[in-house]
DNA sequence: ACCGCGAAGTTGTATATACATCTCACCATG
DNA sequence: CATGGTGAGATGTATATACAACTTCGCGGT
Protein backbone atom coordinates (compact mmCIF):
# COMPACT_ATOMS: atom_id res chain seq x y z
CA UNK A 1 0.00 0.00 0.00
CA UNK A 2 2.22 2.50 -1.19
CA UNK A 3 1.09 6.10 -0.41
CA UNK A 4 3.87 7.86 -2.18
CA UNK A 5 1.62 8.06 -5.52
CA UNK A 6 3.38 11.24 -7.35
CA UNK A 7 7.25 10.88 -7.31
CA UNK A 8 9.42 14.25 -7.54
CA UNK A 9 10.22 13.22 -10.75
CA UNK A 10 6.46 13.00 -11.77
CA UNK A 11 5.91 16.56 -9.91
CA UNK A 12 8.60 18.26 -11.72
CA UNK A 13 7.31 17.03 -14.94
CA UNK A 14 3.99 18.70 -13.87
CA UNK A 15 5.75 21.78 -12.81
CA UNK A 16 7.80 21.89 -16.00
CA UNK A 17 4.64 21.55 -18.40
CA UNK A 18 1.79 23.62 -16.41
CA UNK A 19 1.18 27.20 -17.89
CA UNK A 20 -0.16 28.79 -15.18
CA UNK A 21 2.51 28.45 -12.91
CA UNK A 22 4.82 30.37 -15.82
CA UNK A 23 2.11 33.07 -16.33
CA UNK A 24 1.61 33.51 -12.33
CA UNK A 25 5.47 33.72 -11.94
CA UNK A 26 6.08 35.82 -14.49
CA UNK A 27 2.97 38.33 -14.13
CA UNK A 28 4.44 38.75 -10.55
CA UNK A 29 7.87 39.93 -11.97
CA UNK A 30 5.99 42.51 -14.51
CA UNK A 31 3.94 43.74 -11.91
CA UNK A 32 6.66 44.27 -9.40
CA UNK A 33 8.15 46.51 -12.34
CA UNK A 34 5.28 48.31 -12.97
CA UNK A 35 4.32 48.92 -9.12
CA UNK A 36 7.98 49.71 -7.75
CA UNK A 37 8.53 52.14 -10.63
CA UNK A 38 4.94 54.17 -10.30
CA UNK A 39 5.57 54.01 -5.99
CA UNK A 40 6.70 57.70 -6.19
CA UNK A 41 3.41 58.48 -7.51
CA UNK A 42 1.76 56.10 -5.34
CA UNK A 43 -0.29 54.45 -7.52
CA UNK A 44 -0.43 51.14 -8.31
CA UNK A 45 -0.09 49.87 -12.42
CA UNK A 46 -3.67 48.25 -11.95
CA UNK A 47 -4.74 51.44 -10.97
CA UNK A 48 -3.25 53.48 -13.61
CA UNK A 49 -4.35 50.81 -16.08
CA UNK A 50 -8.11 51.96 -15.19
CA UNK A 51 -7.08 55.59 -15.32
CA UNK A 52 -5.79 54.69 -18.91
CA UNK A 53 -8.82 53.15 -20.22
CA UNK A 54 -11.36 55.70 -19.06
CA UNK A 55 -9.29 58.41 -20.50
CA UNK A 56 -9.34 56.35 -23.65
CA UNK A 57 -12.83 56.05 -23.72
CA UNK A 58 -13.51 59.88 -22.38
CA UNK A 59 -15.81 58.37 -20.03
CA UNK A 60 -17.16 55.85 -19.18
CA UNK A 61 -19.31 53.52 -17.46
CA UNK A 62 -17.70 50.77 -15.24
CA UNK A 63 -19.17 47.81 -17.66
CA UNK A 64 -17.49 49.68 -20.63
CA UNK A 65 -14.39 49.26 -18.70
CA UNK A 66 -14.80 45.99 -17.27
CA UNK A 67 -15.07 44.60 -21.13
CA UNK A 68 -12.11 46.04 -22.33
CA UNK A 69 -10.48 44.40 -19.16
CA UNK A 70 -12.07 41.34 -18.80
CA UNK A 71 -12.22 42.22 -14.88
CA UNK A 72 -14.67 41.05 -12.62
CA UNK A 73 -17.62 43.85 -11.71
CA UNK A 74 -17.10 44.19 -8.06
CA UNK A 75 -13.24 44.00 -8.84
CA UNK A 76 -13.41 47.40 -10.58
CA UNK A 77 -16.40 48.71 -8.53
CA UNK A 78 -13.48 48.04 -5.22
CA UNK A 79 -10.99 49.66 -7.61
CA UNK A 80 -13.25 52.43 -8.35
CA UNK A 81 -13.92 53.22 -4.71
CA UNK A 82 -10.15 53.25 -3.81
CA UNK A 83 -9.72 56.16 -6.57
CA UNK A 84 -12.11 57.91 -6.12
CA UNK A 85 -11.08 58.39 -2.30
CA UNK A 86 -7.53 58.94 -3.80
CA UNK A 87 -9.03 62.07 -6.24
CA UNK A 88 -8.05 60.58 -8.99
CA UNK A 89 -11.86 59.66 -10.34
CA UNK A 90 -15.27 61.02 -10.25
CA UNK A 91 -18.29 59.11 -10.96
CA UNK A 92 -21.80 60.64 -12.35
CA UNK A 93 -24.64 59.31 -11.96
CA UNK A 94 -26.15 58.06 -15.52
CA UNK A 95 -29.33 57.37 -17.85
CA UNK A 96 -30.25 54.30 -17.63
CA UNK A 97 -31.12 52.07 -13.81
CA UNK A 98 -28.39 52.84 -11.46
CA UNK A 99 -25.59 53.29 -14.49
CA UNK A 100 -23.43 55.91 -14.18
CA UNK A 101 -20.52 57.51 -15.80
CA UNK A 102 -16.69 57.53 -14.89
CA UNK A 103 -14.16 60.52 -15.93
CA UNK A 104 -10.85 61.36 -14.56
CA UNK A 105 -10.45 64.27 -12.11
CA UNK A 106 -7.92 67.02 -12.98
CA UNK A 107 -5.91 65.20 -10.15
CA UNK A 108 -6.00 62.44 -12.42
CA UNK A 109 -5.38 63.61 -15.40
CA UNK A 110 -2.47 64.97 -13.92
CA UNK A 111 -1.03 61.67 -11.82
CA UNK A 112 -1.63 60.23 -15.39
CA UNK A 113 0.51 62.81 -17.18
CA UNK A 114 3.18 62.69 -14.82
CA UNK A 115 3.38 58.82 -14.45
CA UNK A 116 4.66 58.95 -18.48
CA UNK A 117 8.14 58.76 -17.52
CA UNK A 118 7.88 56.08 -14.52
CA UNK A 119 5.99 53.95 -16.99
CA UNK A 120 8.24 54.18 -19.36
CA UNK A 121 11.17 53.38 -17.27
CA UNK A 122 8.87 50.27 -16.61
CA UNK A 123 8.50 49.67 -20.13
CA UNK A 124 11.93 49.33 -20.75
CA UNK A 125 13.00 46.72 -18.08
CA UNK A 126 9.43 44.93 -19.42
CA UNK A 127 10.91 44.28 -22.59
CA UNK A 128 13.86 43.84 -21.55
CA UNK A 129 12.20 40.40 -19.49
CA UNK A 130 9.88 39.62 -22.38
CA UNK A 131 12.30 39.97 -25.09
CA UNK A 132 11.10 41.20 -28.55
CA UNK A 133 9.32 37.78 -29.58
CA UNK A 134 8.07 37.73 -26.34
CA UNK A 135 6.24 40.92 -26.54
CA UNK A 136 4.85 40.11 -29.49
CA UNK A 137 3.37 37.71 -28.17
CA UNK A 138 1.88 39.38 -25.85
CA UNK A 139 0.40 41.56 -27.58
CA UNK A 140 -1.12 39.28 -30.22
CA UNK A 141 -2.61 37.20 -27.85
CA UNK A 142 -4.31 40.50 -26.05
CA UNK A 143 -5.40 41.32 -29.24
CA UNK A 144 -7.34 38.46 -30.51
CA UNK A 145 -8.53 38.37 -26.76
CA UNK A 146 -10.00 42.27 -27.62
CA UNK A 147 -11.22 41.73 -30.74
CA UNK A 148 -13.06 38.53 -30.05
CA UNK A 149 -15.57 40.62 -27.96
CA UNK A 150 -19.18 40.31 -29.04
CA UNK A 151 -19.81 43.97 -29.13
CA UNK A 152 -23.70 43.56 -29.06
CA UNK A 153 -24.21 47.32 -30.04
CA UNK B 1 -4.69 77.07 -18.83
CA UNK B 2 -5.94 74.00 -20.69
CA UNK B 3 -6.64 71.28 -17.78
CA UNK B 4 -7.02 68.65 -20.50
CA UNK B 5 -3.64 67.17 -20.66
CA UNK B 6 -4.20 63.95 -22.02
CA UNK B 7 -6.27 63.35 -24.77
CA UNK B 8 -8.58 60.05 -25.87
CA UNK B 9 -5.71 59.63 -28.72
CA UNK B 10 -3.12 59.83 -26.27
CA UNK B 11 -4.64 57.54 -23.74
CA UNK B 12 -5.81 54.95 -26.38
CA UNK B 13 -2.29 55.03 -27.62
CA UNK B 14 -0.62 54.05 -23.94
CA UNK B 15 -2.87 51.38 -23.39
CA UNK B 16 -2.17 49.86 -27.04
CA UNK B 17 1.56 49.98 -25.62
CA UNK B 18 1.38 49.31 -21.76
CA UNK B 19 2.75 45.25 -21.42
CA UNK B 20 1.86 45.32 -18.24
CA UNK B 21 -1.97 45.83 -19.25
CA UNK B 22 -2.01 42.86 -21.26
CA UNK B 23 0.14 40.57 -18.85
CA UNK B 24 -2.43 41.56 -16.56
CA UNK B 25 -5.86 40.83 -18.87
CA UNK B 26 -4.04 37.68 -20.13
CA UNK B 27 -3.01 36.17 -16.72
CA UNK B 28 -6.82 37.20 -15.52
CA UNK B 29 -7.95 34.72 -18.05
CA UNK B 30 -5.06 31.88 -17.60
CA UNK B 31 -5.90 31.64 -13.77
CA UNK B 32 -9.79 31.66 -14.32
CA UNK B 33 -9.00 28.71 -16.78
CA UNK B 34 -7.17 27.07 -14.12
CA UNK B 35 -9.32 27.43 -11.02
CA UNK B 36 -12.74 26.33 -12.81
CA UNK B 37 -11.15 23.54 -13.43
CA UNK B 38 -9.49 22.61 -10.45
CA UNK B 39 -12.91 23.96 -8.68
CA UNK B 40 -14.37 20.49 -8.29
CA UNK B 41 -11.30 19.71 -6.16
CA UNK B 42 -11.74 22.86 -3.93
CA UNK B 43 -8.20 23.88 -4.76
CA UNK B 44 -6.84 26.56 -6.69
CA UNK B 45 -3.86 26.62 -9.30
CA UNK B 46 -1.69 28.70 -7.05
CA UNK B 47 -2.38 26.54 -4.22
CA UNK B 48 -1.85 23.54 -6.78
CA UNK B 49 1.57 24.72 -8.09
CA UNK B 50 2.88 25.36 -4.28
CA UNK B 51 2.50 21.46 -3.53
CA UNK B 52 3.76 20.70 -7.31
CA UNK B 53 6.73 22.61 -5.93
CA UNK B 54 7.06 20.98 -2.67
CA UNK B 55 6.31 17.60 -4.48
CA UNK B 56 9.06 18.43 -6.99
CA UNK B 57 11.95 18.91 -4.36
CA UNK B 58 10.19 16.01 -1.90
CA UNK B 59 10.67 18.51 1.04
CA UNK B 60 11.40 21.36 0.80
CA UNK B 61 11.95 24.59 3.05
CA UNK B 62 9.40 27.90 2.37
CA UNK B 63 12.84 29.81 1.46
CA UNK B 64 13.15 27.50 -1.18
CA UNK B 65 10.28 27.38 -2.44
CA UNK B 66 9.74 31.15 -2.25
CA UNK B 67 12.81 31.21 -4.72
CA UNK B 68 11.73 28.63 -7.23
CA UNK B 69 8.14 30.95 -7.54
CA UNK B 70 9.84 34.54 -7.06
CA UNK B 71 7.44 35.02 -4.78
CA UNK B 72 6.98 37.08 -1.71
CA UNK B 73 7.86 35.05 1.71
CA UNK B 74 5.00 36.70 3.60
CA UNK B 75 2.72 35.36 0.63
CA UNK B 76 3.89 31.95 0.59
CA UNK B 77 3.37 31.92 4.07
CA UNK B 78 -0.09 32.64 4.40
CA UNK B 79 -0.64 29.87 1.43
CA UNK B 80 0.88 27.39 3.30
CA UNK B 81 -1.43 28.00 6.43
CA UNK B 82 -4.44 27.84 4.54
CA UNK B 83 -3.28 24.63 2.81
CA UNK B 84 -2.47 23.10 6.25
CA UNK B 85 -5.61 23.83 7.14
CA UNK B 86 -7.39 22.01 4.36
CA UNK B 87 -4.76 19.11 5.36
CA UNK B 88 -2.76 19.02 2.57
CA UNK B 89 0.76 19.86 3.68
CA UNK B 90 2.45 19.33 6.67
CA UNK B 91 5.69 21.25 8.66
CA UNK B 92 8.51 19.53 10.51
CA UNK B 93 10.60 22.05 12.64
CA UNK B 94 13.81 22.19 10.91
CA UNK B 95 18.07 22.09 12.01
CA UNK B 96 18.34 25.67 11.85
CA UNK B 97 17.22 29.32 13.14
CA UNK B 98 13.57 28.90 12.64
CA UNK B 99 13.32 27.04 9.40
CA UNK B 100 11.16 24.52 8.97
CA UNK B 101 10.43 21.82 6.12
CA UNK B 102 7.23 21.66 3.84
CA UNK B 103 5.90 17.91 2.75
CA UNK B 104 3.00 16.94 1.33
CA UNK B 105 0.00 14.94 3.28
CA UNK B 106 -0.82 11.94 1.93
CA UNK B 107 -4.40 13.92 1.29
CA UNK B 108 -2.30 16.58 -0.69
CA UNK B 109 -0.59 13.40 -2.92
CA UNK B 110 -4.23 12.64 -3.42
CA UNK B 111 -5.42 15.94 -4.48
CA UNK B 112 -2.25 16.24 -6.45
CA UNK B 113 -3.36 12.84 -8.25
CA UNK B 114 -6.84 13.37 -8.80
CA UNK B 115 -6.29 16.86 -9.91
CA UNK B 116 -4.13 16.01 -12.97
CA UNK B 117 -6.89 15.16 -15.63
CA UNK B 118 -8.71 18.34 -14.66
CA UNK B 119 -5.19 19.82 -14.96
CA UNK B 120 -4.77 18.64 -18.49
CA UNK B 121 -8.23 20.13 -19.39
CA UNK B 122 -6.78 23.58 -18.48
CA UNK B 123 -4.02 23.15 -19.65
CA UNK B 124 -5.34 22.50 -23.31
CA UNK B 125 -7.60 25.44 -23.20
CA UNK B 126 -4.65 27.27 -22.09
CA UNK B 127 -2.76 26.40 -25.17
CA UNK B 128 -5.83 27.14 -26.71
CA UNK B 129 -5.30 30.83 -26.13
CA UNK B 130 -1.80 31.35 -26.21
CA UNK B 131 -1.46 29.90 -29.20
CA UNK B 132 1.41 27.63 -29.64
CA UNK B 133 4.39 30.31 -30.15
CA UNK B 134 2.90 31.77 -27.07
CA UNK B 135 3.23 28.88 -25.38
CA UNK B 136 7.15 28.50 -26.54
CA UNK B 137 7.42 32.21 -25.06
CA UNK B 138 6.44 31.80 -21.81
CA UNK B 139 8.23 28.75 -21.23
CA UNK B 140 11.64 30.31 -22.58
CA UNK B 141 10.75 33.03 -20.31
CA UNK B 142 10.36 31.39 -17.34
CA UNK B 143 13.55 29.34 -17.98
CA UNK B 144 15.45 31.98 -18.13
CA UNK B 145 14.06 33.30 -15.31
CA UNK B 146 14.65 30.13 -13.08
CA UNK B 147 18.03 29.63 -14.43
CA UNK B 148 19.40 32.89 -13.69
CA UNK B 149 19.09 31.99 -10.06
CA UNK B 150 22.37 32.73 -7.71
CA UNK B 151 21.74 29.51 -6.46
CA UNK B 152 24.70 29.93 -3.68
CA UNK B 153 25.08 26.77 -2.47
C1' DA C 1 30.58 35.18 27.86
C1' DC C 2 28.50 38.91 25.25
C1' DC C 3 26.96 41.53 21.53
C1' DG C 4 25.29 42.28 17.35
C1' DC C 5 24.12 40.86 12.85
C1' DG C 6 21.87 38.24 9.42
C1' DA C 7 18.72 34.55 7.84
C1' DA C 8 14.09 32.69 8.12
C1' DG C 9 9.43 33.20 9.27
C1' DT C 10 5.33 35.63 11.08
C1' DT C 11 2.24 39.41 11.54
C1' DG C 12 0.12 44.01 10.42
C1' DT C 13 -1.77 46.32 6.75
C1' DA C 14 -3.19 47.31 2.08
C1' DT C 15 -4.34 46.20 -2.67
C1' DA C 16 -6.10 43.00 -6.54
C1' DT C 17 -8.95 39.60 -7.66
C1' DA C 18 -13.25 36.59 -8.05
C1' DC C 19 -17.75 34.23 -6.82
C1' DA C 20 -22.27 34.63 -4.77
C1' DT C 21 -25.80 37.36 -3.36
C1' DC C 22 -28.39 41.46 -2.81
C1' DT C 23 -30.48 45.97 -4.35
C1' DC C 24 -32.35 49.09 -7.39
C1' DA C 25 -34.29 50.99 -11.34
C1' DC C 26 -36.43 50.14 -15.55
C1' DC C 27 -39.24 47.66 -18.81
C1' DA C 28 -42.40 44.26 -20.87
C1' DT C 29 -46.53 41.95 -20.48
C1' DG C 30 -50.74 40.34 -18.71
C1' DC D 1 -51.64 48.87 -12.74
C1' DA D 2 -49.14 44.76 -10.59
C1' DT D 3 -45.45 41.70 -11.38
C1' DG D 4 -41.72 39.60 -12.69
C1' DG D 5 -37.43 39.65 -15.24
C1' DT D 6 -33.05 41.87 -16.46
C1' DG D 7 -29.15 44.87 -16.45
C1' DA D 8 -25.85 47.46 -13.59
C1' DG D 9 -23.66 48.03 -9.45
C1' DA D 10 -22.73 47.23 -4.52
C1' DT D 11 -21.69 44.20 -0.75
C1' DG D 12 -20.22 39.85 1.81
C1' DT D 13 -16.60 36.72 1.90
C1' DA D 14 -12.40 34.43 0.53
C1' DT D 15 -7.93 34.01 -1.72
C1' DA D 16 -3.41 35.96 -3.77
C1' DT D 17 -0.20 39.15 -3.47
C1' DA D 18 3.38 42.52 -1.56
C1' DC D 19 5.79 45.83 1.70
C1' DA D 20 7.18 46.93 6.32
C1' DA D 21 8.02 45.76 10.75
C1' DC D 22 8.72 42.40 14.20
C1' DT D 23 10.57 37.92 16.36
C1' DT D 24 13.84 34.25 16.85
C1' DC D 25 17.61 31.79 16.45
C1' DG D 26 22.20 30.79 15.45
C1' DC D 27 26.80 32.31 14.42
C1' DG D 28 31.09 35.17 14.51
C1' DG D 29 34.12 38.33 16.56
C1' DT D 30 36.12 40.26 20.46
Amino acid sequence: MSTAKITPTAANALNQACIADKFKLINRLITSIYDEALRPLGITVSQMNILVVVAKFGEASPSQVVGWLHMEKSTLSRNVDRMRKRGWLKATPGNHGRSHTLRLTAKGDAVLEQGQPFWREAQKEARLLLGEQGVKEVVRIARSVRSEQVDSA
